[in-house]
DNA sequence: GTAATGCTGTGATTTCTGTCACATTGTGAG
DNA sequence: CTCACAATGTGACAGAAATCACAGCATTAC
């Protein structure tokens, strides 16, 4: 696929570069790219598909940061390669994903080199950085029905798809929350005419 | 005072270039620094009190994020200085407190000329990310009396002081909770021998 | 078809936290 | 000293959400 598309603001000696030293990698749907506590040798372009970056609590729970599409880089492990500390998060591929890995070593050159890639790696802190005050946010002022509309709105606006096939057991352990908490708050938001439930799949309007 | 005791990482020309360059600048106990929906035109060191960066709700809460401290950085400030972005957050002083301002313009320039700068951004970045990551960790998986444990602990290790003076309507504030719940929980970690109560003031034991 | 399994719906109960109401105590101003 | 006020203590109650228990339906395996 033609990677260039989805990061246009690259300067061409750097996609060179890129092309040249990046390892392009598969994973699919459900491999755990990232654990907590591993060691980061390498920062990932996304090209396809989508990452899930979590928190993991000690009984299993799997608390959702934000996910990462086509297009944007794993801020974590820019920080972590950097200095190489370990990563304090998970990332699992929540459909088949392709990335682009930038190994550590060359990121130091990357960023004294080309402009544009500074740029990315400061955008790409930024968003996450606000992706995380926006989680903050939420599960410090919103209660769950709030907190789940959001859920799926941002989900919806991450994919492009009105669709979103998920169990409400899925939704329920990225809010931290349980399966009949969110059944019912979903039925309430059918009632309420936003959605349409069906099995493993609930339609926004 | 001598500030370059704090940065001790920063090489000597950087600190010339910021002597020349930075301008101090003081803040009474109480001062709003940066609000949100501002823009923000150039980066504080901190060399001297504390910071409150904190999110504010609709009803005024004030939710605490972490405290900056001597030898620490704004990376919000950074990275809305880097991207003329406004910012999300509040900053405020705690204490009097002094900081050095970085005018926006000379960031790229330090960036691109000083290693240890570079580093110390980066450094930044991550600290702040961690901090930020372990504040949803507990808002999401904690109960408020583990919280209110953890936010003690960290406000004592910030400081190096065991004596917290600080109102339980503050605490409250921070933590989102209400005065009542506070003092209560307070009471039973004086029962468990954890804490001693005084009037504006928590001793830590 | 039948059984097994997974997803969803729903009531009853409990726990945690927030809210209201009011009492008590410490402190500083006059 | 006395008054005013801020900080704290405490009981009663309310609401959100977690948990438990179980039923009904879809889907898949066989």
């Amino acid at each position: 696929m033609n990677w260039k598309q989805l990061f246009p603001q690259f300067e061409p000696e750097l996609i060179e570069v890129i092309e040249k030293e990046a390892v392009q990698r598969s994973f699919n749907a459900g491999d755990i790219i990232m654990r907590t506590g591993q060691y980061i040798k390498s920062t990932a372009l996304v090209l396809e598909g989508q990452i899930k970056i979590y928190r993991e609590n000690e009984d299993g729970g799997e608390f959702l940061m934000y996910y990462l599409v086509p297009g944007q880089a794993c801020a974590v492990s820019m920080i972590c390669a950097l200095q190489s500390h370990t990563s304090e998060i998970m990332a699992k591929a929540e459909e088949d994903t392709e990335v682009l890995m930038i190994p550590v070593q060359l990121m130091d050159d990357l960023m004294n080199k080309y402009k544009s890639w500074y740029q990315f790696v400061i955008q790409t802190y930024r968003g996450r950085f606000d992706e995380l005050l926006s989680v903050v946010d939420n599960i410090a002022f919103r209660n769950m029905d709030e907190r789940l509309e959001f859920y799926l709105k941002r989900y919806t606006d991450k994919t492009g798809k009105k669709i979103i096939g998920l169990s409400h057991q899925q939704i329920a352990d990225d809010l931290n929350s349980s399966r009949e908490v969110i059944s019912r708050l979903l039925k309430k938001m059918e009632q309420r005419n936003m959605v349409k439930l069906h099995r493993n799949m609930i339609e926004l309007i």
